[in-house]
DNA sequence: AAGATTTGACCATT
DNA sequence: AATGGTCAAATCTT
């Protein structure tokens, strides 16, 4: 029924917890490749406590099934509206919502240095497989960049979805988070490969026509083997 | 029959 | 012992 908007890949549930202080219980998704394709990705689902209508979603490493044609995200389109977010915190970026595609789609995107779009734009499909090579690709810093972008979805039966792109970015050197928002990665040490967290609303409430549904992602990257 | 979900058991950390 | 994450058998869906 209803879930975060879908992102373009194909999960498999593999689990879903109580996780105290959350009203809803986390559900684990992981690659439906991964067994074809040794894909690893996995994401984790929250829906938030206190917005019904909003789901951190919880992405981890990086998907190596260059199979998978992903499906556009969500809804199509284009659309025009942008609302602010209400929240806030980053420094909001205006174009770019192809990043947050790549974004979603997981194909990373950190650049490095920091700071900016452009680079962002060349992670293409291209490359996939970061899995081995370190660096390149990925950049080799681990920081991490969150972005937000909202996105309607109406639910019911008719969907039209409307949504906003505005997207917020922006990127930390290594190590610290600070992303405000919503979610703490925990502690990222070990070796996770990337994380990416975003929170989307979905449906909203029908009648009242104003969620503003946002969608968040924030995702840390760890060394791949690398510095930092 | 094959693939996906559900759900409690099981394991790793704290 | 309490939490969070994963496994896997049973179950439901294609
Ligand atoms: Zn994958």
């Amino acid at each position: 029924m209803e879930g975060p908007l879908d992102d373009g890949y194909s999960w498999r549930k593999y689990g879903q917890k109580d996780i105290l202080g959350a009203k809803f219980p986390r559900g684990y998704y992981r690659c439906t490749y991964r067994h074809t394709h040794g894909c690893l990705a996995t994401k984790q689902v929250q829906r938030s406590s206190e917005d019904d209508f909003l789901f951190d979603v919880t992405y981890r490493g990086v998907h190596t099934c260059n199979h998978c044609l992903q499906r556009t995200p969500t809804p199509s389109p284009k659309e025009e509206n942008l609302i602010q977010n209400q929240a806030s915190k980053p420094q909001a970026h205006p174009h770019q919502q192809q990043l947050l595609e790549q974004l979603k789609t997981g194909l990373r995107v950190k650049t490095e240095g920091f700071n900016f779009d452009e680079q962002l734009l060349e992670s293409s499909p291209s490359f996939s497989f970061p899995s081995t090579p370190p660096n390149c690709i990925k950049p080799h810093n681990n920081l991490f960049s969150s972005a937000s972008m909202p996105e309607n979805q109406l639910m019911g039966n008719n969907s039209t979805t409307t949504s906003a792109e505005s997207n917020y970015f922006s990127l930390s050197p290594c190590g610290v988070n600070n992303f405000a928002g919503g979610l703490n990665l925990q502690g990222f040490d070990t070796e996770i490969a990337e994380i990416i967290s975003a929170a989307a609303s979905t449906t909203n409430s029908p009648m009242l026509g104003m969620d503003f549904p946002m969608e968040q992602i924030e995702f840390e990257t760890d060394f791949p083997f690398g510095f930092c």
